[in-house]
RNA sequence: UCCCCAGUAGCUCAGUUGGCAGAGCAGGUGGCUGUUAACCACCGGGGCCGCGGUUCGAGUCCGUGCUGGGGAGCCA
């Protein structure tokens, strides 16, 4: 038998294998010596014996050092006081490298630290746990328009204006006379997008440069943004609902065993299922208002204000219909009440905060226009998003999932930092 | 940008009213007949973030700067 895999090591039963992997840790008590041996899919013992094992790996046991990389061979045995019920009798050991001290070891490590070795962090149990549901989140979001017909059109990264003018962008240099800027959603050109194929996303990094310290906030994070033609907010109001409840699906899943290791609370998961709670912002206004707190109709609620709603829901809870003054320019008024604007945003529960925004786009060209110039952005740089609305403008809508946030609450993380492979904060951009 | 907290060994921290710097983990050595972040014993290792003060004497007090953490605003 030949190389195999942790994860299916219990199909060789009292078979030779080999594992490829790294040392975890090893211990040992008088004439018995353990190599905990960690290769991406899990983790297994390798167990020598004096008496038993070949001399020479007994000796090789002493040089080993944590991270060590290694070529176990040996015979799968089942024992129940191994940890996961299988261990591996070792018969011979391949060193492919000896490693340095390794810096972080089995104990507890400040966030400072172990954030400056993002690098090797990443091999931890726990990490490796979360990235794993990031996996999935990501799959089972791509998975739920692919299968509804949507057009995977991913937008640009670098753009040569705001999309939404509102918050700070990084600017980078274009070959000298012009700037460009990272952009920060990929709505705009989702829009154009739908005009072209109906029901289109996109899945890409987007960019902050705002100087938020907070642990909701990167400066770099992923949205999964859809757009769709012929659709007004109730469409995609829906379509969020369904989208958040199939990621719970496919985590609660294939990633039981992950957010079990994390201590996640599964049956706050569990019960997030159709339908969410809808509220008007004037329904959540009275929600925090009853809560005792000041808070005036037309502000946007603060993080402590988000809270107060959505702990009063045990499921997501979506917010629609905020004063059209607190929104981006491209929201489409209610033509019912034009102070409000035609936007849905979606509150995790147990205050994670904002993990969806979205709602109608303007799709009169006039209204539109008036709109770029109140908000005060360069005419020019939005020319071609008015001509989305003049060559057969229809109504149509969507919205933006953040990943990180997403996966922050799925898996009851402190800070969206552990939510991404190597995150980009305020103060920090190594490694 | 503002507010709060911290900065002592490779790491996590302790350090009394200012009086020659300490513990655990990691590393090294030895022991232990199956361990579960094994355990036990011993060993090496820092002069306390920088600068400037107060003092006979400063990790300990004061000022300032830098770095990190948390929060606000803004947002996903």
């Amino acid at each position: 038998m030949g190389k195999v895999t942790i994860d299916t090591i219990g199909k060789y039963d009292n078979q030779d294998v080999t594992v490829c992997g790294w040392l975890t840790h090893k211990r040992s008590s008088g004439r018995i010596r353990f190599l905990v041996l960690r290769d991406g899919t899990g983790t297994i013992q390798a167990t020598c014996i004096k008496g038993e094992t070949d001399n020479q790996v007994l000796d090789l046991y002493q040089e080993l050092t944590q991270e060590s990389s290694l070529a176990v061979t040996g015979t799968v045995h089942r024992d129940k006081r191994a940890p996961g019920g299988y261990e591996i009798l070792v018969s011979s050991i391949e060193v492919l490298q000896i490693a340095e001290t390794y810096p972080i070891a089995p104990k507890e490590h400040g966030v400072g630290f172990l954030m400056d070795h993002r690098h090797l962090w990443l091999r931890s149990s726990r990490q490796h746990a979360i990235l794993r549901v990031r996996h999935a989140v990501i799959n089972a979001a791509r998975n739920f328009f692919d299968d509804q017909g949507f057009t995977l059109l991913d937008a640009p990264i670098l753009t040569p204006s705001s999309c939404e003018g509102t918050t700070t962008l990084f600017e980078i240099d274009y070959f000298g006379d012009k700037k460009a800027f990272l952009s920060q959603s990929g709505q705009l050109y989702m829009e154009a997008g739908a005009m072209a194929f109906g029901k289109v996303y996109c899945f890409g990094p987007t960019f902050r440069a705002e100087k938020s310290k907070t642990r909701r906030h990167l400066t770099e994070f992923w949205m999964i943004e859809p757009e769709i033609a012929f659709a007004d907010l109730e469409t995609v109001m829906k379509l969020a609902e369904g989208l958040v409840v199939a990621i719970i699906e496919e985590v609660l899943q294939t990633r039981k065993e992950e957010l079990h290791q994390l201590g996640r609370d599964l049956t706050r998961l569990e019960q997030v299922r159709p339908p969410f709670p809808v509220v008007s912002y004037d329904e959540a206004v009275q929600i925090v208002q009853d809560a005792g707190e000041s808070m005036p109709w037309g502000e946007d609620f603060g993080g402590a204000h988000e809270t107060i709603v959505s702990n009063h829901f045990d499921k997501p809870v979506l917010i629609h219909r905020y004063p059209a003054e607190t929104k981006a320019f491209y929201m489409k008024n209610d033509p019912d009440r034009p102070e409000v604007a035609l936007c849905v945003d979606m509150l995790a529960p147990e205050g994670y905060g904002e993990i969806i925004g979205g709602g109608q786009r303007e799709d009169d060209p006039a209204l539109l226009g008036q709109k770029i110039e109140k908000a005060e952005l360069p005419a020019e740089d939005f020319a071609w998003y008015l001509d989305v609305r003049r060559y057969g403008s229809v109504p149509h809508a969507g919205f933006g999932l953040g990943i990180e946030r997403t996966v922050g609450w799925i898996c009851g993380l402190e800070h969206v930092r552990e939510s991404i492979p190597f995150p980009r904060l305020l103060d920090r951009l190594y490694p």
